[in-house]
DNA sequence: CTGAAAGCGCTAACAA
DNA sequence: TTGTTAGCGCTTTCAG
């Protein structure tokens, strides 16, 4: 069933049938009707491949993000979703796994699919950035959710240095002074930010940041976990406050701190970053710094297609950094511990859809 | 830069471009390369949309689950990408949030798109099929993610009655004899499914199911939370195990527990279902039932690869009940408590990727 | 082995 | 207001 087809029926040219497929007010409103009676009748639906071909837009954009299981990342693709449903796109979603030979090769299968935008967050440091040069060089419109050295473009972003310098300040203000920050892998521009910021915190209270008080983590459990087992080995420090550059590695870190007989929060507190993940249903919740994820994701589709819509015209680069929000639970102290409840509540109002991460099978 | 500019600079035609780049066997080796050498040297890219519209295929398979950013949804999707990539397909994925509106409005707008086929997790009772009829008499090929009543077709999902059969039986392994099975949300098949393997084990072990065991949960920590806070309050109900519809609500009931001062494994014994999610790093580890979700992923990209193949020819249905694995930790005894690193590897054996949900941020 | 021609299903000038 | 014509960029018989 064909444009021809309902042409035909309605005794009518295919470009009439056209015309009052993309409401057009040129066609005179009683045809119209007697089509569209005939459209609904057959439940004629137009190929969009076709129309894609004529119109030179697919009315689709690409999402590509390292893994979206991570619930960071699955929580920005709701974000994304949601503005390109209003304007009647869609979306695609790439996993790129860390790895830039399958971050090139998505953006070339995208692009070859004309794809009508890209959001990418980009490996960002030693690699080859050929592909991102590239997009920026054919005008071809995306953002990125992260900062690539050396190419000025849109980027939407949490900021990292005003929520580490919240985090860090929170420990302050409950007394701690000896306050650790536990870096992010190697790779990760964020982390150097989030060290940024805790520094700033440390000095605007006075207080001296000492560079062995920075001690490698990673990204995942195990890397918490490692690094909580080593930093408590090392003789002479003796922390009282700990923030992690994300919430895997402050649970990795903390399950470390009960092996050596350390409380948390009582011994130590301890503070995590993103809260995309279950840190509020910890035996002590974990307070952390939450990532406005579903914000990054709509403010990134919304420039998006914003930038689609004046077809490479404008020029000026777009640098959003999204504040981020202290979430407060059990794990710095501050807040009474077995209440489960107004912990949930407390929980609910910080995070929006903080709880989607629960929600496992029906 | 189109397959007319190509031939027009090799000096040849459209169709002998279009060959090369279909690498048919009919045209010259030696015009093949030279054809090959311009393309690579004006890094000529087909235009896939022209190319889906002259093939009527896109070479992209839609998929629509309830909610990505849940972890069981998104290792599922990590399974399909996997085996979409390898025979260069296209995902696009949709998140229908459990609203039928959304679901047909996916439906339909991915068969307008010409998706080639769809693999979906749907609503499953008290909803209008029409969508799921009409795709079967559409002969557009799909594989449901979950079965729905009334329409045979290829299903792909995990065995359930398996599952809570061996959950159950482990309970019992343990010497626990009042074994209660907490319900997921009424509309889920699964939970019903669940009740069965759990029933037919106590029945194996010459154990009565009552009825009283059997207590309205839910699909998340909250439900959980609310169901283990009436069902201790219950007078005349001491059971020593418990058997939950999944991780979420076990997480939740086992903190209702620890607010009314019973202990964990001690007191009663807590085992979930999914394993999708964080359980592996609760203070009391989390035992439970491990969906193969990457598998099922991974099968129903199969079975629809197949299927697309073979054009709607094919007649008979195919339903895969994929095994599931118990994964015991602490929350059961049985495992010696406080043993993080013995306890993370034997998750890793059981579970592949399960620790990518942990991975946040970078 | 290569090219000419028709067509995939839709849109967009331009005529009528 | 509607129809005619000419593409969008690729594939595919079918001649040569």
């Amino acid at each position: 069933m064909t444009i021809q087809d309902i042409a035909r029926l309605a005794g009518v040219s295919p470009a009439t049938v056209s015309g009052v497929l993309n409401d057009s007010p040129l066609v005179n409103a009683r045809t119209k009707a007697r089509i569209l009676a005939i459209i609904e009748q057959h439940k004629y639906k137009p190929n969009q491949v076709a129309r894609a071909l004529a119109l030179r837009h697919t009315g689709i954009i690409g999402l590509l993000v390292k893994d979206i299981s991570n619930p960071l990342y699955s929580k920005i693709a709701l974000g994304v979703e949601e503005i390109c449903e209003q304007k009647m796109y869609n979306v695609i979603i790439g996993n790129t796994h860390k790895e830039w030979q399958r971050e090139v090769s998505y953006v070339n299968i995208l692009k070859q699919r004309r794809m009508d935008g890209l959001i990418l967050f980009p490996l960002q440091k030693g690699v080859d950035l050929g592909h991102i040069h590239e997009l920026k060089k054919d005008r071809y419109p995306f953002v990125l959710l992260a900062e690539v050295p050396g190419i000025e473009t849109d980027v939407i972003r949490a900021d990292d240095e005003q929520g580490a310098f919240l985090a860090t300040q929170h420990l302050i203000r409950l007394g701690r002074r000896t306050i650790a920050y536990i870096t992010g892998p190697a790779s990760a521009l964020a982390s150097d930010r989030r060290r940024n910021g805790y520094q700033a915190a440390l000095t605007a209270h006075d207080l001296l940041p000492k560079p062995q008080l920075v001690w490698p983590g990673g990204w995942c459990v195990e890397d918490g976990y490692r690094a909580g087992m080593n930093f408590c080995m090392s003789p002479g420090f003796c922390p009282d406050g700990i923030l992690c550059y994300n919430d895997s590695v402050a649970i990795g870190f903390i399950r470390a701190l009960q092996e050596r007989n350390l409380h948390v929060p009582d011994d130590v507190a301890v503070i995590g970053f993103d809260d995309a993940g279950f840190g509020a249903y910890l035996e002590t919740a974990l307070t952390t710094v939450a990532q406005p994820a579903l914000a990054i994701g709509q403010k990134a589709a919304e420039l998006l297609l914003e930038r689609i819509g004046q077809k490479g015209a404008n020029e000026d680069v777009q640098k959003v950094f999204l504040p981020t929000q202290l979430v407060i639970r059990e794990s710095c102290g501050g807040l009474a511990k077995g209440s489960y409840h107004s912990s949930m509540k407390a929980n609910e109002k910080h995070t929006e859809h903080s709880n989607h991460i629960l929600e496992v099978s029906t």
